[in-house]
RNA sequence: GGACCGGUAGCUCAGUUGGAUAGAGCAGCUGCCUUCUAAGCAGCAGGCCAUUGGUUCGAAUCCAAUCCGGUUCACCA
């Protein structure tokens, strides 16, 4: 079925030719929700339609309301004009088909298979530290995407780049050597990344000793950082890796196999996913053949130091380097050869990439070569580049400590689910296992409406201090509000409806069954533009609408068994919609909390 | 310095291709649990949409300039 705004477009379009024989495009047209102030549900501006056809708007609202009236009397049911704003009112005979065909049908408004493939990439985690809250941003943000793309219909392919090479993981690795004395995760109790990271960190506090007694004989700070025995032992490991001395790499795959035993468990925990995993250990390397390539099409060019460069200055930026002196790979050869190998493994017809907006500049470039390679990767290559998390004194920095760890978080979050929940005290009657999943869902839930809700493009602020909400604009919200509906749907059975006796539909009926209309149309909207900030948006809106129809209408104590009949439905339909759009979000909905 | 992004209530954020009196949530203040879950509902209060010009029937939205904040421009990844 077509969605009741098009049909409105549609109809506007056919009476501008019919009529007044003006001739126009239906994306031309505007249709706005109808203020609350206002009657109506939907409206018309005229001023722009007006001015084409050089009429007083007030007169052509009057004419145009009264056609389309005439036109479609299965769609409007009535119609007034204030300044230039043509309101119309739908009928409820229309809202009444939708609701009835759509009330069992707990895929509304996901779309058909439409044949084209996508492949996500998220996450990109660095394996010498723990996840942190902006690799949580990142992963919901990644996850939501794919299962934006996969409810219109795309075929998806989620994938992640694990940094598991480079001198950052040597750093752990050398800190480990020298000062851990043989420990380990399972000696020591600590869970495996955040074992690593600790390494990580203790490079740098001791590195930074090194240099302060450096500089105290006379060094500059920059000398002393290049000449510290630390930054000279993790260059060598480097070194050695890259040549595949045997001790090295050992070592290399026992403390990345701690790290990945830790990812596993918070992956496991965030629901985050991947179908392909790739290793920038395994895809460093062949990036080089493209740098020939290059050569060979006069697109990269060669230095006398034998450094490869590409010339993007024609395209508004600057010369950028394919291939150091020594002709080792750098990060963008790295990157062009990982996009050439995921399309000959997928052929997808778009691959997106869920980085941080630090990398604009990279992926620019990224897409830019790839063209000029004339790469048929190229042209599906998007950067969905989305804001970091900043606390309110800005950003978060490792070596400061203020990093918000991506387990702690949880952890706190499932706290305050579950004091929220033992405060209230209605499910007292569940066993253990039924409590903690409970507080996970609602923890989780809270902690992804967070991060989703607003605009991914954005940077935002996250105040350790104040705990993330439970209440308002929030996924717990919009979970009660499901829950609530689940205890009514538990109570009353939904049975046959006699259409011809229905008695016309409540404002907050109607209003509800618009708004539920409505999904379908945001599922494409949020999908083309990559953003389930709309999805948490729309679930909040539905959610709260439909807790003002909850205290102002019974349903079990309806006026009469067809009210009743038709609120079941719509409760029915609210429920599979709050719960379908908050999966794209990766967000479970109690039936109980 | 060049490029890009941002500046909306005390705080966190919405605000569709320009449309009616700029909206939510939190925090603050009032009310509402003997009937389907009060993690809720109803209400009050809170705004020079950074500033100044411009475009027009109409600007938070488009254009220009300015101010403030951020990111980036490495033979790091």
């Amino acid at each position: 079925m077509k969605e009741i705004v098009q049909r409105i477009k549609e109809s506007v379009q056919v009476i501008l030719d019919q009529k007044y024989g003006y001739k126009t495009e239906v994306n031309d047209i505007l249709v706005n929700e109808t203020k609350p102030e206002f009657r109506g549900n939907y409206t018309v501006v005229l001023f722009s339609i007006g001015k084409m056809l050089k009429s007083n708007p007030d007169s052509l609202g009057k004419g145009l309301g009264e056609s389309l009236l005439e036109a479609d009397r299965d769609l409007f049911a009535g119609f007034n004009v204030i300044k230039g704003f043509l309101n119309l009112e739908i009928s409820d005979g229309l809202l009444l088909d939708f609701l009835h065909g759509q009330f069992q049908n707990p895929e509304y408004g996901v779309k058909p298979p439409n044949g084209r493939r996508v492949m996500v990439e998220y996450s990109s985690p660095n394996t010498n530290k723990p996840l942190h809250l902006g690799h949580l941003r990142n992963n919901f943000l990644g996850w939501s995407v794919a299962a934006l793309y996969k409810a219109n219909g795309y075929d998806v392919i989620k994938s992640c780049i694990a940094n598991d090479r480079g001198i950052h993981i040597c750093k752990s690795m050398l800190a480990w050597k020298l000062y851990a004395h043989g420990a380990t995760p399972e000696s020591t109790g600590i869970k495996g990344d955040h074992f690593v990271g600790d390494y990580y960190v203790l490079f740098g506090a001791e590195l930074k000793k090194q240099v302060a007694d450096l500089v105290a004989t006379g060094l500059t700070k920059e000398q002393a950082e290049k000449n510290a025995p630390l930054t000279k032992g993790a260059q060598q490991m480097l070194v050695d890796w890259e040549a595949g001395d045997p001790e090295t790499i050992a070592l290399w795959k026992m403390m990345n196999a701690w790290v990945y035993a830790g990812f596993d468990v918070t992956y496991r925990r965030i629901g985050s996913d991947f179908d392909k995993i790739y290793y920038e250990s395994e895809t460093y390397l062949p990036g080089k053949d493209l740098v020939e390539e290059g050569l060979r099409k006069n697109v990269f060019y060669q230095k006398d130091d034998g450094s490869v460069w590409i010339d993007l200055r024609e395209d508004g930026l600057d010369e950028k380097i394919v291939q150091r002196s020594d002709g080792t790979a750098v990060y963008m050869t790295q990157d062009i050869g990982l996009a050439v190998r995921k399309y000959e493994e997928y052929h997808m017809d778009q691959s997106i990439y869920v980085v941080a907006d630090e990398q604009n500049y990279h992926f620019k470039v990224l897409k830019l070569i790839c063209q000029k390679l004339r790469l048929p990767s190229a042209a599906g290559i998007f950067h969905l580049s989305y804001g970091l998390v900043e606390l309110p004194s800005g950003r978060m920095k490792t070596r400061e400590g203020t990093v918000v760890d991506a387990d702690d978080i949880i952890d706190e979050m499932n706290k305050i689910a579950e004091q929220h929940t033992n405060e209230l005290g209605k499910v007292d009657d569940f066993n253990p296992e039924e409590r903690t999943e409970l507080y996970d869902t609602i923890g989780l839930g809270a902690l992804k409406f967070f991060l989703l809700r607003v605009d991914p493009r954005k940077r935002m602020v996250f105040n350790p201090d104040e705990s993330i909400d439970f209440h308002g604009f929030t996924g717990p919200f919009v979970q009660y509000t499901h829950a609530r509906i689940k205890s009514i749907l538990r109570k009353e059975t939904v049975g046959s409806y006699s259409a011809n006796a229905y008695s016309a539909l409540l404002p907050l009926e109607k209003e509800l069954i618009i708004a539920l209309e409505k999904y379908a149309a945001l599922l494409q909207t949020a999908c083309i533009e990559m953003n389930p900030s709309l999805v948490a948006n729309y679930a909040f809106s539905l959610a709260k609408i439909f807790n003002s129809f909850y205290v102002e209408h019974s349903v079990g104590r309806a006026e009469s068994e067809d009210k009743k009949q038709l609120r079941l439905r719509i409760c029915l339909l609210t429920a599979n919609s709050l719960k379908s759009a908050m999966g794209i979000l990766g967000i479970r909905v109690p039936e109980r909390m």
